[in-house]
DNA sequence: GTGCATCGATTTC
DNA sequence: GTCGGACGGATTCGG
DNA sequence: CCGAATCCGTCCGACGAAATCGATGCAC
């Protein structure tokens, strides 16, 4: 039936385009159902109620539709890959984030910014160095009181906005005591405030802010009435200016009560749009637009050539900035119905389910579309939506944190009033942990929403919790420099350590029917890529287990060998349907933690009772399922052999885990930390490379370089053959003035004894005049680098994994850089030739 | 129209 | 995956 | 003892190699 409603939108007007998208799926037709003249709902009333009724059907659908289904989504979806998660703002791209700034906004965006902002445009180098915090943090403050009023003025069109500045100081001035008496004394609180963990006074700060909260200034649309994608955009524009978490937040906080208040329907649609997701990440939903698809479609849109788009983005390094400028010189010929905030989604959701032939063109088509009909901020916002990178400073954490404070303001008032056992800064807190846990027990804002709004917050965890078939977030660790530092973070405590394998993260899913699902670091489904899995793991269970939930690492393995393969192996694994007759590439679990058992949760119990609840769930079986090579020891010397026999039974090195800890969902946690010999300083793998090219910038890199493309020298031929390109381990201080350096380099073309791949070339080319010691993890075959080319294999060359910068070697030439048979070595060196036996042997 | 190469997108690390 | 930057909170330091 | 300096955790967004998969373009 859709596929009949697709065909009608593309043809209709946009306004009837947007009408039946509006009502294409259950989404929008809760947020029509919201949206009914329901007369000014009692707050979050009448909205909670339509929301409710989703929240029982979800339930139902959940327990019905079986593992992970995704209430929402269209039935007929297959598992496959997530959205882009990551959404980004450049700090000091702000001053020029989409539109021009705004008088205004200047100011509000504070002291402490606008000099930042300054010092960033004239002088490269020491920025941070001048202003004292303390006076930034209170005129930071004195601003932030009228913040809610400034909201209002961005929205309706976005030039219009200059509120009379004195007016602003003097509410500020008026404000400035009471806030900092706030500080000083938590407001609202009888009771002497019993000091809460994790909150400082900086939350307690924003906490009092919310008081000036005021509906009537932000919402400009009638209650019931749908959310305008304008007021969405307005929101992402004044973050975009903000960089101190706490006033993020707070803005967000403000838009989301804002929504609750008037259309709560629309809620699921804005908060999707905020994380930049079109579905839960295990619903396997993905947009498949990139920058090319992007550059064609605004091109068209916009009635310009698509060299000429393509062009202005290299040049500014944002697709947004294009589109609001190439929108800010368009004329329309009629007035076209404002965007809202669930159309714009339905129609990326739209986007998403798009496939088939033609499907770029058509793809094409609806973003065109929504560019046609967007105003003013609003076609960057849509642009960067859908390249997946919001870039401003907000991403899932924060909204997290702000859905839990908006609802707890806009709904706890009247249903937890009477359990005020804190100040407000300490229960925004505490809701915004609860949030926080729900989601990454349930990854799932189809869930987490209806269940936020259907109980009181802090209850939020007993509807929202873990249960097998749904993915929890994994836990992960942190990396550390040395032994030293694993003694000293754990010194007092007791913990264990296990090898750290180099393959692809499995959480797998047994569950009391016998269904098994597996699910990958980032949620994605990827029962159908290990069907081999899927079988093996139920008939290794202990007799009597009738479910569980396993922390595994899936591993490339040689079977005939015993023998553990490198990651690239693995790699070559086909993703989708995957026939267990077709496969190649046999793998090996291995398990190391145990979530859940026989209905018992293990989330929260210490490890030592999950790894025992492991190792009774499941049996070993060589090559298809092993339990982590894990030693306790506390012992320096112990600790670096065992270290040693890591890297040379093939594994990346080792995790150390606390024994008492708990299991903390997406947490990069202390009580788990990584330690692997390139992090060491002066172990690992290190090159010399020559510096032979560079990309331009993007986002917050914008203006300058961005990437450099390495080589290494070939003695014989005297060619210079390119290893890695390189983004990462330099200060942003130290790539502007190494830019600097290289740009006196530029030559028009290509040495001609320069070895690269033609699909590999950069913006710029540079004399090679410049070398740098580069580290790396691992070394690879690589399909376009040349380093080495023919020396391991026939025609691929040789690249490294993980490259970032170590130091300038201003003591070496391009001639004294790293040597191709060198590299050559250091690949051999490092394949595993060695069986598990012979490993275990020696030590 | 079919098969193959290429490009772009997405995903893993 | 690696890395650096900005913040915010907690802890330590110095007058 | 208080304010300043410092340390540390969290969050975000730059950037890496390399694999598969799907869509499209091209040769025949």
């Amino acid at each position: 039936m859709k596929r009949l409603r697709k065909a009608e939108a593309e043809d209709a007007p946009l306004k009837e385009a947007a009408a039946a998208s509006a009502l294409e799926d259950d989404l929008e037709e809760g947020a029509a159902a919201a949206a009914e003249p329901e007369e000014a709902p009692e707050v979050a009333g009448a909205g909670a109620g339509a929301l409710e009724a989703r929240a029982d059907a979800a339930e139902l659908a959940a327990v019905h539709g079986g593992a992970g289904t995704d209430p929402i989504e269209d039935s007929d979806e297959e598992g496959a890959a997530a959205p882009p998660q990551a959404i980004a703002a450049p700090r000091k791209a702000k001053g020029k984030a989409m539109a021009a700034p705004k008088p205004a906004k200047v100011k509000a965006t504070g002291l402490a910014a606008g000099q930042k902002k300054a010092a960033a445009a004239k002088g490269k180098g020491r920025a941070a160095a001048g202003s004292p915090a303390p006076a930034a943090v209170k005129d930071e403050l004195l601003i932030e009181g009228v913040a809610g009023g400034q909201a209002s003025e961005d929205e309706g069109s976005p030039d219009a906005g200059d509120a009379a500045e004195g007016e602003e100081a003097g509410v500020s001035a008026a404000k400035a005591k009471p806030l900092k008496k706030a500080i000083l004394t938590y407001p609202g609180d009888k009771a002497p405030a019993v000091k809460v963990e994790g909150v400082g006074t900086g939350a307690v700060a924003a906490a009092a802010l919310h008081e000036d909260f005021n509906l009537d200034a932000l919402a400009t649309w009638a209650p019931g009435k749908p959310v305008p994608f304008a007021f969405l955009a307005a929101t992402f524009e004044e973050i975009s200016s903000e960089s101190k978490r706490h006033a993020i937040t707070r803005l967000l906080t403000n838009a989301i009560r804002a929504i609750l208040a008037t259309t709560p329907g629309d809620l699921l649609p804005a908060i999707y749009l905020c994380v930049n997701q079109v579905a839960p990440s295990h619903a396997g939903t993905e947009l498949g637009i990139g920058d090319a698809i992007l550059v064609k479609a605004l091109a068209e849109a916009t009635g310009r050539a698509r060299d000429k788009v393509q062009h202005e983005y290299s040049e500014s390094g944002d697709l947004g900035v294009v589109a609001f400028n190439a929108r800010a010189t368009q004329r329309t010929m009629f007035p076209l119905p404002p965007l809202m905030v669930a159309s714009v989604f339905s129609t990326f959701r739209e986007i998403a389910r798009t496939e088939g032939t033609k499907s770029q063109e058509k793809k094409i088509k609806l973003i065109t579309k929504l560019l046609v009909a967007s105003k003013g901020i609003e076609p960057g916002y849509i642009m960067r939506a859908l390249q997946g990178k919001l870039r401003i400073g907000l991403a899932e954490q924060t909204v997290l944190a702000a859905l839990a404070q908006a609802v707890l303001l806009e709904r706890g008032s009247k249903s937890e009033s009477s359990n005020r056992d804190g100040s407000l800064a300490g229960r925004l807190q505490a809701a915004e942990q609860a949030v926080k846990l729900a989601y990454s027990q349930c990854p799932s804002y189809d869930l987490l929403l209806p269940a936020l709004l259907a109980h009181p917050i802090m209850e939020v965890n007993e509807h929202v919790a873990f249960q097998p078939g749904v993915p929890v977030k994994p836990m992960l660790a942190k990396a550390t420099t040395g032994i030293t530092e694993v003694l000293d973070k754990f010194a007092g405590t007791d913990f264990t350590v296990e090898y750290k394998y180099d393959g692809e993260r499995a959480q797998v899913h047994v569950l009391e029917d016998g269904r098994v699902a597996i699910y990958s670091r980032n949620s994605e489904d990827n029962t159908k890529k290990y069907p081999d899995i899927a079988a093996s793991v139920p008939r290794l269970l202990q007799p009597g287990v009738r479910s569980v939930v396993l922390d595994c690492e899936a591993v490339a393995f040689d079977r005939e060998e015993g023998k553990i393969l490198p990651f690239q192996v693995l790699s070559t694994r086909a993703r989708k349907d995957v026939k267990v007759a077709d496969i190649k590439v046999q793998v090996c679990l291995f398990a190391f933690d145990c979530l859940y058992l026989d209905g018992r949760v293990l989330l929260q119990r210490p490890l030592t009772e999950r790894r025992s609840a492991l190792y009774s769930a499941v049996s070993e079986q060589p090559g298809e399922l092993l339990f982590a090579t894990a030693k306790t020891s506390a012992d320096v010397e112990e600790l670096g052999l065992f270290l040693n026999e890591s890297v040379a039974a093939g594994t990346e090195g080792l995790i150390v885990k606390t024994l008492d800890s708990t299991y903390e969902p997406s947490r990069r946690s202390a009580h788990w930390l990584k330690l692997k010999k390139d992090y060491l300083e002066g172990v690992g793998d290190t090159f010399d490379v020559a510096v032979i090219g560079a990309w331009l910038g993007k986002g917050k890199r914008t203006g300058g370089y961005g990437s450099f493309l390495l080589a290494v020298y070939e003695p014989g031929e005297e060619e210079l053959q390119t290893i890695s390109k390189i983004g990462t381990g330099f200060s942003e201080e130290q790539l502007v003035q190494l830019s600097e350096q290289l740009k006196a380099l530029v030559i028009p073309a290509p040495k001609p004894y320069y070895r690269y791949g033609e699909t590999l070339v950069p913006d710029v080319w540079f004399d090679a005049k410049v070398v740098w010691e580069v580290k790396a993890a691992d070394l690879s075959i690589s399909p376009v680098h040349r380093a080495a080319a023919g020396l391991v294999d026939p025609t691929k060359g040789i690249s490294i994994r993980f490259p970032r910068l170590v130091r300038v070697r201003d003591d070496k030439a391009a001639e004294d850089a790293t040597s191709a048979e060198q590299v050559a070595e250091m690949y051999r060196k490092q394949v595993s030739t060695r069986t598990y036996k012979e490993v275990a042997e020696d030590y």
